[in-house]
DNA sequence: GCGATCAGAT
DNA sequence: CACATCTGATCGC
């Protein structure tokens, strides 16, 4: 798609037309209440919440989508000044309240954004999401050019359950400790079916900030949350104020423990040679039944447990594998449904970030060849030299990541950026048989490949 | 003084 | 660990 047309999550001048899939902050950097630059597109439920977040917002520049509807928009086309119809259908992500994907059809020919989003099969939204996804791709050719996708977890390194699954391993925790207050680490938006489950489960309320009920109101959630600290024992409190000291200073006062729900990234499946996206690696774990490893013994465990079942990494402090974002076997389910010609990453923040063409690449109809992964461990550190470095250039999130070939010196032009304002920070991350080291330098991220 | 950006902590 | 968030320092206007 040509640039200056449209923006998605991203807020820098001189696009026609914003689109915003939902409201966690690392997709509204640059997104303010002095919000001017143009037509902002969203679901309902994101316009419902916008103005807690940005007080004064100019509502007037909001433009409502509804799910599985499609939107015609008249735009000019920055290069020529025609006029242009984008085409823009709004599906349900899963992600979190009011989160959105974005199918877009015009000249430049159909992207599909995904914002972040989770892919679950056996979720009913997610039911309905496939199924208006699957009656827009109809209503043209079916072809998709270009999926910008949620490549969080695009690793198959990566995998946890439903999150139905998991909220039953917090509900058989909070079971496990009858006597215990219970404390759940979570974020501004987002994990509120947890929270439901949680109530309907112990036919308690929990407890949330002011602000987060303000929230529960406005999405019109059942009225189970309270800002009364007397009558429950079940507390969701920001992530952020969660730590191993703050359940030591609560057990002080009561036994207390502490229940993360996140996407357990650093459980990790470790890889056999030859096991790349085998359909029995993919389809091993992530479709067998975790409830028979529920027990306390396993919770207790605080070995590494391979399937994503609950993990002690402290006395007082549960995680748990409650991923708003799709695992990788879901990830594969959807560019199999999609079949587009080509993938993007929108994620570029992470320090295990992964190209998604390197997983994904064989699921998609381009001309590009897959890469040559003759073996799986090199995987995260092999580069395809098919794939241009230009490719490897994310303009998402203000962040450059320029993952570089082996045999490419760091002189090279594209990260020879800003060398007075040199940091240098490095972290190790174990990736197979072989270290993979992250250089940072006034904002860019650079994947370096080490020999151990 | 204000907003934008970044580092660091959680 | 990582995601999403907040706080506080610094920069430029």
């Amino acid at each position: 798609m040509e640039d200056g047309l449209i923006s998605v999550d991203r807020w820098a001048r001189g696009s026609e037309a914003y689109f915003l899939t939902h409201l966690h902050s690392d997709h509204t950097k640059g997104l303010s209440s002095k919000w001017s630059h143009g037509p902002l597109f969203c679901s309902p439920i994101t316009a419902r919440l916008l103005p807690i977040k940005f007080p004064n917002f100019n509502l007037s520049l909001l433009r409502i989508l509804h799910t599985g509807t499609s939107h015609t928009i008249s735009l000019r086309s920055p290069s020529s000044s025609n006029p242009t119809t984008v085409i823009v259908t709004a599906i349900d992500a899963c992600h979190c309240p009011g989160s959105i994907m974005l199918l877009f059809r015009g000249d430049f020919g159909c992207e599909l954004h995904t914002g972040d989003f989770r892919w679950e099969g056996s979720c009913e939204k997610a039911r309905i999401a496939r199924e208006m996804l699957g009656v827009a791709l109809k209503e043209h050719d079916g072809v998709v050019d270009v999926v910008c996708l949620d490549n969080t977890y695009a690793n198959p390194t990566y995998e946890f359950p439903s999150r139905s699954v998991a909220a039953q391993q917090v509900i058989d925790i909070i079971s496990s400790h009858p006597d215990h207050d219970v404390i759940i680490g979570i974020n501004n938006y987002g994990k509120e079916d947890l929270l439901l489950q949680i109530s309907r489960a112990f036919d308690i309320e929990i407890w949330v900030s002011p602000q987060r009920l303000q929230t529960m109101h406005l999405l019109g959630l059942p009225d189970v949350f309270t800002t009364d600290t007397t009558v429950t024992r079940v507390r969701a409190v920001p992530m952020y104020s969660f730590s191993r000291k703050t359940l030591e200073g609560l057990n002080l006062i009561r036994p207390t423990i502490g229940i993360l729900p996140s996407g357990l990234p650093w459980v990790k499946k470790s890889l056999k040679k030859n096991e790349f996206l085998s359909g029995s690696f993919l389809t091993s774990g992530s479709k067998r039944s975790r409830c028979d490893t529920d027990s306390t013994q396993v919770q207790m465990d605080k070995k590494i447990d391979k399937t994503g079942s609950p993990k002690m990494f402290d006395k007082y402090i549960f995680s748990v594998p409650y991923s708003d974002h799709s695992n990788c076997a879901e990830l594969e389910d959807f560019i199999k449904l999609v079949k587009p010609s080509s993938l993007k990453g929108i994620v570029s923040s992470s320090t295990c970030y992964i190209e998604p063409m390197y997983y994904f690449g064989r699921l998609c109809t381009g001309n590009q060849p897959a890469p040559m992964l003759h073996n799986v461990e090199d995987v995260n550190v092999e580069l395809d030299r098919n794939i241009s470095k230009e490719s490897y250039l994310l303009k998402g999130s203000g962040k450059r990541v320029v993952t570089i070939n082996p045999e490419t010196s760091f002189e090279d032009d594209n990260v020879e950026l800003d060398r007075n304002r040199y940091r240098r920070k490095t972290s190790k991350v174990k990736l197979g048989s072989r270290m993979t080291k992250f250089i940072k330098r006034g904002g860019v991220k650079i994947l370096e490949h080490v020999e151990e």
